[in-house]
DNA sequence: TGGCTTACCAACCGATCGGTCAGTGAAGGG
DNA sequence: CCCTTCACTGACCGATCGGTTGGTAAGCCA
């Protein structure tokens, strides 16, 4: 009997439930739990109902499979985000532009993980800290942190809170820019690396006006 | 026969369908247009299912009715954002904290739409775009217009942009609070005044040093 | 060879879904 | 007075839901 699976991490490793899962990801991604059925999951896979029944126990744990598999996979890559050398600015600049791509282009994770942080509230939020975004944020404060170190930027501040602005605005771009887009003069949110470069700009320099000039 | 109202605007002024709208709105927002069913929502007004369909079409039209609804009542007040007079960071970071409690105070609407942008995709965004945002975006950007026409800010910065970052901050930390409040350096996300402050704070000064102090 | 496991399937189950229908009782107008 | 309108209901419909059952065919180890 499989389908026992409850707690462990052993990839599927059968042909037809790596292929349930693909399936289960994209409609889960883009329909949502409740309005996705085993039916169709089953048939974009080509296998039978009860075969999908046969490797995960049930609806909700096929779910929390694709999720888990989303997570892990979304966390891929990080490590290469932003150079290591260079003045602080281009190494925050990188980071965010790098980060942002990465989302969009696992849009179908990402909107995965936001579908199920808008359904399962606060206690879903905690578990997609430790295990999802734990890995970027640690990251990106460390980038804010050691630029603090060296006095590149300012003392005061707290590198959280830039990280959680950096990270923010991203997801920002990637749920609104449909809504922003339509707005006069909003036309940046066309291209998110000309987004991203604005967003770090004002993130570095502000928007008040300097005693020396601005670039 | 009733149930004729698909493009009107009138509100219920039925006793029934107002319950009906209010146990939807709540229902939906919390849990999803399909994982509310037409029962949940008759039992929760205190109506029969059958009573539903007579006020509402289908299922989807009353959806439809709540989302109207909700963004009609998100709309309301948004004059009040803001002082009008005073220095431009005061006023940026008044209409900041403001639309940020204003959020806070509609979590159901905001989750509701939030939900439905998610779910409708682009096509959504743009009658978002227009009928909900549309106004809370154009207020902003005049306040960061003039504020620009004063010479209180940059020149080379877009007043847009500048507005969503603002309300894109506003709805990261709605959404995102309780992922960022589990980080070591995160329990700013506890506090909606202080999130706001040291954003608006960032937004005006940047976080590189500058020749002066910060404040 | 025979027993055991595994991947898979067609058929089926009770429950619930969105939606319909025939009808009831009260209000209102002629 | 009848007649229409309207808010409202219980009973019902076909479809589909998540999930089960009994069984088949292939591989593996003894």
């Amino acid at each position: 009997m499989a389908a026992e699976e409850s707690g462990k991490d052993i990839q599927p490793s059968c042909e037809g439930a790596e292929r349930i899962l693909a399936a289960a990801e994209e409609l889960f991604s883009r329909d949502g739990f409740d309005a996705v059925s085993i039916n169709a999951i089953a048939e974009k896979a080509g296998v039978s109902k009860a075969n999908v029944f046969h490797h995960f126990k049930t609806k909700n744990d096929l779910y929390l499979a694709v999720l888990k598999g989303a997570c892990a996979h979304f966390c891929d890559y990080i490590d290469d985000f932003g150079s290591d050398r260079g003045p602080f600015p281009e190494r925050l600049g990188s980071f965010a532009l790098d980060h942002l791509k990465h989302v969009l282009e696992r849009s179908e994770i990402t909107r995965l993980i936001q579908r199920d942080l808008l359904e399962n509230g606060p206690r879903r939020g905690q578990e997609l800290a430790e295990r999802v975004f734990g890995q970027n944020f640690a990251r990106l404060v460390a980038i804010i942190r050691s630029g603090q170190g060296k006095a590149e930027l300012r003392q005061d501040i707290d590198p959280a809170m830039v990280a959680v602005m950096v990270i923010g605005l991203n997801i920002t771009f990637f749920q609104a820019a449909d809504v922003f887009r339509h707005y006069p003069g909003g036309d940046f949110m066309d291209d998110p690396a000309r987004y991203s470069k604005m967003a770090v700009d004002i993130l570095l320099n502000g928007i008040l006006p300097r005693g020396g000039e601005t670039k």
